[in-house]
DNA sequence: TCTTTCGTGTCAGTTTTCTGACATCGAGAA
DNA sequence: TTCTCGATGTCAGAAAACTGACACGAAAGA
């Protein structure tokens, strides 16, 4: 449809720009976090903890968008330097739940001023109905490419 | 600006949702590209080359978002199973351009199958006009992000 | 009740990718 | 020419992520 030659253009695939992007982000949250001796993940996991407390490992695995074996070591440095706890009396079953501690709020705190100006210089230029126009097709593309049974045109 | 709030909420961010959708097509992308034995990096280095022929170790690492040393272990992998060839006659200075085989491009030509069809099923429902509009925003984000002299209203 | 199924936490090993470092080569300035 | 600077290819080690596997517990069905 998008072209007809043998391949697929780099140039103009939705999929490769969606992928450029995303880097281009990753590279400029590392620079922005590396100051703080945190990487992106790092901040994910405390930055959805501060916005859902008592998420179990697996959760935050998933939110993060790294398996769940990742996150448990993530976890363990989190817990070992004190920025996360997860207490055995509150397990649930096996789920065991997380939740920041003090310290933990303010390294997030901090890592946050730094992932916000990043944002921000993301969206310089966008109009704020642009901004929406993205959320809109980047929930379409999500919600396609989890359908496993979309049609593709076959 | 998007939030007065103490962290970023993971709902409406941008920067959010587009790692979401960068994880959800690179989760197609490996699940198609499995049966064939390949990954996503692998069929980012033959598409470049098939486009680009002759590009060299580093520019390929570029164009497929990887450093130059990652680069190099796939290229070695992909000489030794005769998908590409770097004769050294060819060397201009320290560089070593690289080559297509003929196997190689077959393997790619199936490849590009599965990725055509996760591309196409990705923009089920999208408009030609929003699938525009999406370029647009993106490689203005892109633009954005790589800019460090960015005005991010501080 | 019993059983099956699914999700979870965790251990182990492997793979991939990255950071750090070095020598080499070409381009441009002095 | 000579020198500096940037880019490249490559080696080595470290860090991060993944796959495979297992036991446990809860939820749902027979």
């Amino acid at each position: 449809m998008s072209r007809g030659g043998p391949g697929i253009d780099l140039e103009t695939s939705l999929g490769y720009l969606l992928k450029e992007a995303s880097s281009a982000l990753r590279v400029a949250m590392e620079a922005a976090l590396r100051p703080l001796g945190m990487t992106v993940t790092h901040y994910s996991c405390l930055e959805l903890l501060a916005q859902r407390p008592g998420l179990s490992n697996s959760e935050l695995a998933r939110g993060a968008f790294v398996t769940r074996q990742s996150m448990n070591v993530l976890l363990q440095t989190l817990e070992r330097d004190g920025d996360v706890t997860r207490p055995a009396e509150d397990r649930v079953g096996k789920v065991l739940p997380t939740q920041l501690t003090a310290r933990g709020r303010e390294r997030l705190a901090a890592a946050t001023v730094a992932v916000r100006s990043v944002e921000t210089r993301m969206l310089t230029g966008l109009s704020v109905e642009e901004q929406s126009v993205a959320r809109g097709i980047l929930r379409g593309m999500i919600a396609s490419l989890r359908d496993p049974g979309a049609r593709v045109g076959g």
